[in-house]
RNA sequence: GGCGACGUAGCCAAGUGGUUAAGGCGGAGGUCUGCAAAACCUCUAUUCAGGAGUUCGAAUCUCCUCGUCGCCUCCA
């Protein structure tokens, strides 16, 4: 298995790795809904993880959840309630939408507000070390003494000094420093520390639990290419001075971030369209489908168009799926080469784009295999292989209707036949025609109709 | 302004030095069907933003131009 690094700009293997992956993905600051650019970014991890572990590697997921920020307490203040209890609806909110969209539990997920002894023993350990300092309150992070600051985020201090602003009132010793631990201001949430009342900034918290749950060396660090800098590069600062071991993360991953309208979709930009939109609009596979269909280093342009595309590309492999054998068979079709290329594309730096192509070549071969009379079961295990590793449910959303309608078609298709047999095709065509238009599409074959609801 | 990524058919998207440039959606024609649908078959990029160069050979490497996006402030 090879995975692009973001830090060195090439690939890493894992080929000979025996002990547990560790992986770290960034999760969100819940104060808002999730959109499907975090939803993008979930499937992309969950992918890996799930060819990782079908290749028998073990994987130790970890994801947090960094629940005290200041849109926490902005949102908190706006709605007059608590940011624990805005936390925990999204949160909730949260896992419902990703387990929506088929993506595993992490191992642990763990919270900010629940890891401030981790936190302030490592900014302690920071101050101990002379990598961060005390400033009335606040505690910053002293760029200068790393000397790899800006590596991941290919930049140096000097470049970024010229954009910098200072803030007037704050005493930084270098306007790159950044705050580690945020004195706390009248009414908000705080937590006693050796530098008074306050709460950790955004950063340290992501370094002290990967430590706390994966250790001071970890193989996998994800999350969207966003995070990049300032993010990851403090995390690279504060997790290696402290521990003193490099490299903190063997391989950073970074995905492409969802555009759309032209730009990024992003809360803060407010062009967003919730996890729980897109679940209206499609389905969970489709979705999937949708994103796994480009690199995950890649950006993508979100739009209800290329989800419908995805819609119909998704209904040929649940067809080549669902088909059954023909009674006489004169030989067999394994497909088992199908399934090696598929692998071998998840192993180039999880070239899912071109694993789905190789998917859709088998699912051609099942169709013309099965129209030649050779037995297609090999074929379609190996299929469903792979949209396991895919993610996909195959639910099987056509007959999740309301209690009557399945025996009312059953009825209407029962009394089709009988037309049918009668040959009276006007009145056979008009009831498969009114039932199209109503949503319910019929397929006549040799052993009868098969119905489905049309998706979307 | 600094740094980075990218620009492949009507749309989406692989391919990153060498046989006919994957695959999906859409479109055209055909086979099958009572007719459809589904499936299958054929066709749908002499060409990879534009220009110059390196090379026996480039979509793939180098330089320049144009365009798009991202980061430099909160962000998956």
């Amino acid at each position: 298995m090879k995975l692009y690094n973001t830090l060195s700009g090439d690939v890493v293997s894992f080929d000979s790795t025996l002990e547990p992956i560790s992986m770290y993905v960034c999760g969100v600051t819940p104060y808002s809904s999730s959109h499907v650019g975090h939803a993008m970014s979930y499937v992309y991890f969950d992918t890996l993880r799930r060819f990782l572990e079908f290749s028998g590697f073990t994987v130790q997921h970890v994801q947090n959840f960094t629940d005290i920020d200041d849109k926490l307490i902005a949102a908190a203040n706006d709605e007059g309630t608590s940011v624990k209890e805005i936390a925990e609806r999204r949160i909730a909110e949260y896992f419902d939408v990703m387990d929506r969209l088929n993506i595993a539990r992490a191992n642990y997920y763990p919270r900010a507000t629940e890891e401030i002894p981790a936190i302030i023993e490592m900014i302690s350990g920071l101050i101990e070390k002379e990598y961060a300092y005390d400033s009335g309150g606040d505690v910053y992070y002293r760029v200068r003494n790393f000397s790899n600051y800006g590596r991941l985020g290919k930049r140096t201090l000097e470049g970024m000094n010229a954009g910098a602003r200072i803030d007037p009132g704050i005493n930084k010793e270098h306007p790159m420093d950044f705050v580690l631990w945020k004195e706390a201001k009248p009414g908000e949430p705080s937590w006693e520390s050796p530098w008074g009342n306050g709460r950790p900034g955004w950063h340290i918290e992501c370094s002290a639990m990967s430590l706390k749950y994966l250790g001071s060396k970890i193989d996998i660090h994800g999350g969207g290419q966003d995070l990049i800098f300032p993010h990851h590069e403090n995390e690279i600062a504060q997790s290696e001075a402290f521990s003193g071991e490099s490299p903190f993360v063997r391989c950073w991953m970074h995905n492409g971030l969802l555009e759309i309208h032209e730009s990024k979709m992003s809360k803060s930009l407010g062009n967003l369209v919730t996890v729980e939109e897109a679940l209206k609009f499609s389905n969970p596979d489709t979705i999937r489908l949708f994103f796994l269909s480009s690199h995950y280093r890649s950006p993508l342009a979100y739009s209800n168009e290329g989800i419908l595309a995805q819609d119909r590309a998704l209904d040929r492999i649940k067809g080549a799926l669902n088909l059954r054998n023909a009674d006489d068979l004169n030989s067999v079709f394994d497909g088992s080469e199908y399934f090696l290329r598929f692998c071998q594309a998840m192993q180039e730096d999880l070239n899912t784009p071109k694993a789905l192509g190789i998917m859709f070549d088998l699912v051609r071969e099942i169709n013309k295999s099965r129209d030649e009379n050779h037995s297609i079961n090999k074929g379609q295990e190996h299929l469903k292989k792979m949209t396991e590793i895919f993610g996909l449910t195959l639910e099987d959303e056509s007959k999740n209707v309301s209690g009557l309608t399945e025996p009312l078609v059953e009825l209407l298709l029962e009394i089709r036949k009988e037309m049918r047999v009668n040959k009276n095709f006007s009145m056979a065509d008009h009831i498969r025609d009114s039932l199209t238009e109503i949503g319910f599409i019929l397929e006549d074959n040799e052993s009868g109709t098969d119905w489905r609801l049309k998706s979307s």
